[in-house]
DNA sequence: TACATTAATGCAAACGATTGCAAAATAACT
DNA sequence: AGTTATTTTGCAATCGTTTGCATTAATGTA
């Protein structure tokens, strides 16, 4: 077997040049002649040689990786079970492929600021991707002053300066309550877990009650999860506490757990104690949402869409260009899980 | 402003020492008095030093971090969809980041096995995790070889010597077959993709209707989406050849997707044209398959224990320790989707 | 042929860390 | 204090690239 290649100065030898003219040479550099361009080129792939990235970026003075950060905020939030985060990271995967980038990826429980920073001093990313927004700006407002390219996946604060992409939430909030009101709904309820992003939610449920003049119901506090959906709904309608005809969830995962809660629950009653049907509208649009049965009614986030435009603005920073946060269209998609309470 | 602080030299200056010193003061070298030790610590964290990983790597000729690599072999092959496998992703990444390292990820629409070896010669990754087997096992063959730590999500291929970690493909198909079978279907049928993969789980199908004495039907091509598998069973209500009381799913999606169908059509029908109920069996047991209605008997394959046991037997290769591919229990979870054509 | 241009190559200094070995500082012992 | 043993520190080479500058080769012109 031929002895490796595993070097510039090994294909240096082997090609007879010196290490530069090959370095050139794969980086089509014309200050080579076409001809040992050529003929290096096809000796490197004959042995089946490639650049040492890690050199390459020591050099260069570059990573060509972007970091994709979870911030794990509680026990509770589990971004790396959520099927929307997820769909969401395999968009920003394949976009960044595209880009000739690579991916790093990785959770952190404990979000703090020096954690991001250490991304850019370590020179292992060129740019940050942050999901899970918090309640803490505070963490990012330092990164802009350095001038670190990042995004953030979430709500625009009118007060910080960070870029972010994410769906309008209080509109988002707002559109799911009205709906449910047009469908008749009088006793409306929303559903979810208080964040920065959410809790803009739950004000446009609460100003589309005022608007109609009904009156908002406090909170259901429900992590985002089928699970915690089933076990909160499932409680409530034990107690005989589930009087709503209407309700909006923060996230489809907990309408999906909801409504299954709800059948579950009937199906071991008789006819007379059933509790009864109601209008429910999910948040995120996940694919699996036009699947179920009801299908579920939603608040569209586009993960096409923002996974692009994530990366887009990123680049941009990174190419010290002018970014600018992006809201995305916030649309109702509706389908049958919010017709129940008519159908009955 | 403090001038920034950004290499050794800078700490070392800083510290009115060497770098020799600094570099063994930050990773804790006894050879380093615990005082200056301490020291040093202290005002590279005050400093907001961080080694740069770059350079460490470099001199250390190590990565410190895996590839996560999902090979993409056809058009409808969107790993980078399938709850599935990002759930698993998100598993890996979690166990990742508990050891300490980085992951890379990256889908290759060209599979083959220089872009593979790729991520070594290039000393980017020190080891790789595969998703993706596709039909041509050979393409890893090679790795083995040559003694790269890596490791295939897929079934065990008893004339390869690459490790594996997957469920017993072809007792899944089994168990879902036989488990129709005893809810009294005559007529079953098998609705996926091939790939090397699935095909077990075909032969399983087959040999559980063989030997209860049932004739297999031929395969409905069917991909991995709810999209197609609604398309399809759609496409074949409306013929009226959807004349099956049982259907094995390669997927949850795909059961969904027939699920769906199936609801969907009968809805536009009066009693008289109504389509007879059916029984079906999904496979993975993604996490939204306890929350549909009805909820879905299927074929877990647990992402929890997957994921940890890829990570386990990647290190051990990478610690040159022996491993060995992994068969994950392989359980039937029984639901209410097989029950179907009973209740009715 | 001699000289000026232009094209093609090579030299050597970075990039920022780690580490074997030598040197200096401190401690231990007569 | 003088010598030896031990602890602490520093020097300098190395990891594999890229690139400004100097050098050499090739071409053009008179």
């Amino acid at each position: 077997m031929v002895k490796k290649v595993s070097t510039l100065s090994d294909m240096a030898k082997l090609a007879g040049v010196s290490e530069s003219t090959v370095s050139r040479a794969l980086s089509n550099s014309k200050l080579i002649s076409v001809k040992t361009r050529e003929r290096i080129q096809a000796l490197a792939k004959e042995a089946n040689f490639s650049i040492n990235t890690t050199a390459r970026n020591l050099r260069l003075q570059k990573s060509n990786t972007i970091a994709v950060v979870l911030l794990i905020h509680s026990e509770n939030d589990q971004s790396t079970t959520d099927p929307f985060i997820l769909r969401l990271l395999g968009v920003i995967a394949d976009e960044l492929t595209k880009m000739g980038y690579d991916m790093l990826l990785a959770s952190h429980t404990q979000p703090d600021e020096q954690s991001l920073k250490n991304y850019f001093d370590s020179k292992r990313a060129d740019g940050v991707i942050v999901f899970g927004q918090g309640n803490d700006p505070a963490i990012f407002e330092n990164l802009t002053n350095n001038n670190k390219p990042f995004v953030v996946w979430g709500t625009k604060d009118p007060k910080a300066r960070y870029v972010t992409v994410g769906t309008d939430n209080r509109l988002g909030g707002q559109l799911a309550t009205e709906h449910l009101i047009e469908q008749g709904c009088k006793n409306i309820v929303y559903a979810g877990h208080m964040t920065i992003e959410t809790e803009l939610r739950y004000q446009g449920y609460q100003e589309a009650m005022s608007k109609a003049l009904l009156s908002p119901a406090p909170l259901i506090d429900v992590h985002f999860t089928y699970q915690d959906g089933y076990n909160v709904a499932t409680a409530l309608l034990q107690e005989g506490e589930f009087n709503f005809d209407g309700v909006v969830a923060a996230s489809d995962t907990i309408a999906l757990g909801m409504l299954k809660a709800f059948n579950d629950f009937n199906a071991t009653k008789d006819d007379t104690e059933k509790a009864p049907a109601f209008s429910i509208v999910g948040y995120d649009d996940i694919e699996v949402a036009k699947f179920t049965h009801p299908s579920l009614t939603t608040i569209r986030q586009n993960t096409q869409a923002g996974g692009k435009r994530l990366v887009e603005l990123l680049f941009k920073q990174i190419n010290k260009a002018e970014a600018h946060s992006f809201e995305l269209e916030t649309q109702l998609i509706e389908r049958d899980s919010s017709k129940l309470r008519i159908a009955k």
